[in-house]
DNA sequence: TCTCAGATTAACT
DNA sequence: GTTAATCTGAGAC
């Protein structure tokens, strides 16, 4: 990393829309994270969007203590714990809407790679940010960060595309039913770059 | 008060 | 392909 590289984070507006707008449009975008001084970043390549009026979202059954970002402003930071071992990680976003939130399920590293790897144990790039879980673990993401405003340059942030970062922003979005999901699958608010070989599957 | 399913992952066979 | 690890909230009792 140099210190000539400078991330910007993306305005609030970008998040005050509704979850499946906003979702499509985060890939591409970078998730940046400061860790003891270091740098640690990657492109977006996968998201999911969630909805108080979607029955598989957390915020459709109204509000609890693990959700109450999702009620929250647009812009910050939804962490979540699954199977009680992995955490997930979700942008809140939403319009006129109760409650929304966008879910990042996967990355393509582009910086802090050898610390990612640490982070994760492994060594295969593949294996670094391919998943919701994963990517939490590599970045270091947990319940510290709940809350936190992505809008701000501080332990985490999106900001625009990185230049000459493989040019992730020219591939094709496509779209899909989410995954892991018992209801609303028949809801195409799945999104991702087609093609990328960081894709979580 | 108790039980179960879940926006998952990794280590098994 | 199957299963264990193990936390939270909703719904049953």
């Amino acid at each position: 990393m140099t210190a000539t590289e400078v991330f910007s984070p993306l305005e609030r507006s970008f998040y005050q829309r509704h979850p499946a707008t906003v979702a499509p449009e985060l890939l591409g975008k970078v998730l940046v994270r400061k860790l003891e001084g270091k740098l640690l970043c990657g492109i977006i390549v996968e998201t999911e969007a969630y909805s108080s009026e979607d029955p598989a979202s957390h915020g459709f059954r109204g509000m609890t203590e693990r959700n109450r970002a999702m009620f929250g402003p647009p812009g910050h930071a939804y962490i979540y714990r699954i199977h009680g071992l992995h955490y997930c990680f979700n942008i809140t976003a939403r319009g006129s809407l109760p409650a929304g939130a966008v879910l990042i399920r996967a990355l393509e590293p582009i910086r802090g790679i050898e610390v990612m790897q640490q982070l994760r144990g492994r060594h295969e790039l593949r294996a670094l940010t391919t998943g919701p879980g994963k990517l939490t673990k590599a970045l270091n993401i947990d319940v510290r960060l709940y809350g936190s405003d992505l809008t701000e340059p501080g332990e985490l942030f999106v900001a625009e595309a990185a230049t000459g970062a493989r040019g992730a922003q020219c591939d094709r979005v496509a779209v899909s039913g989410r995954i892991g999901l018992s209801s609303a699958l028949d809801t195409p608010w799945r999104f991702h770059l087609h093609a990328n070989p960081y894709l979580s599957r």
